[in-house]
DNA sequence: ACCTGAACACCGTTCAAGT
DNA sequence: ACCTGAACACCGTTCAAGT
């Protein structure tokens, strides 16, 4: 006899980033999150495979919301600047600040789609391309179409190893590290709209 | 009555490196290691206050042994340059492979360095300096002591950016991985090296 | 068709009891 | 002083049994 759904992926997906965002990736049990949608957590496999698909669900969810992010920053960046939009290299400084951003907001979630532990898949790489497509269409404008992929490449690069490094206490000693990233990307924005390299 | 200690924490540590590096991080757990060196799990809470502290250990001596890579390859710089050692930018160049090589042989260890997971303390402060101290001296060389430190922080977020994009499939669309990695960090000497930025 | 309790095979960690 | 078996409080996951 036919029993009604007490859940749903899209409930046990947001529940995961809940409580990943409040109690860590340690604390993201499958109980949890039974509890949390109102379960036993013997029936959320009826919904995921196992938790690593959980956390999948949650990286690519978190890879459109990052998204969204780094768009408003784009946005943001043509309202201020003159009619036409600000310049690329303005543009890039803005994404930067958007990853950032978003990295301390939800480190957790920031984590776990840009340095997932070894054998966790991160989020669908058609997502993570999504997220990142404002950057790409910045860094088309900075340095043309050619070089755009190498060049947001480059950057992320550099973002999210500074980011990681200031997670980990890297910077513990000295500096401004707010003055340290806005300095480190503008010179990258310089280097890569520049002559080539020798 | 006293008993002989029949292990100790260097061998403690060298079994969890060992099984670090060939099972990975789940894998390395209290019961393996104490199997390694010939002891019940119980006994290794004598050495070390938990598996954190473990972990911690480990981190600290993977610092000292990435050191060690990272002086080989300005040793190797020295001696194919001219007499008088390699150029500064050369030397970069050959740091930065040095350090991708070690995260591609040790891709555990190099993890638990530069990204630890989140409640996981990552090496002793000083050992991570000391690792980095080659890389210092070049930056010194080719800016000189005022930006030296702000230039290897430049140069470290950036390759351990791209290791880590590269790690978790950034790269699987594309191009020659090497050659983006022997090409960006060219391109970043010669900007650091460069005239400031505007 | 979904939900559950019970069970299995693990974990890290503690502790009383042995030598 | 160190080592151990037993135990505790967890995990993720499976599965037969209920509705």
């Amino acid at each position: 006899m036919p029993t009604p759904a007490r859940t749903s992926v899209e409930e046990i997906v947001a529940a995961g980033t809940r409580i990943l965002d409040e109690v860590g990736l340690a604390g993201l049990t499958m109980q949890a999150v039974a509890a949390h949608v109102g379960v036993r957590s013997p029936s959320l496999y009826k919904r995921v495979r196992d938790r690593d698909e959980l956390l999948h669900h949650i990286a690519t969810a978190t890879a459109r919301e990052l998204g969204e992010r780094l768009d408003d920053a784009t946005v943001a960046a043509s309202a201020t600047g003159s009619s036409e939009g600000a310049e690329p290299a303005e543009r890039l400084v803005r994404l930067a600040h958007a990853l950032r951003a978003f990295a301390h907001a939800r480190p957790e979630r920031y984590r776990l789609l840009f340095t997932p532990p070894a054998n966790t898949l991160g989020p669908a790489p058609e997502a993570l391309t999504d997220a990142v497509r404002a950057l790409l269409e910045t860094t088309t404008r900075l340095v043309g179409p050619e070089d755009s992929l190498s060049a947001a490449r480059t950057v992320t690069a550099w973002a999210t190893g500074f980011i990681s490094m200031e997670f980990t206490g890297a910077f513990r000693l000295g500096g401004d590290v707010e003055e340290a990233y806005t300095y480190g990307i503008s010179r990258l924005a310089a280097a890569l709209a520049g002559p080539p390299a020798t």
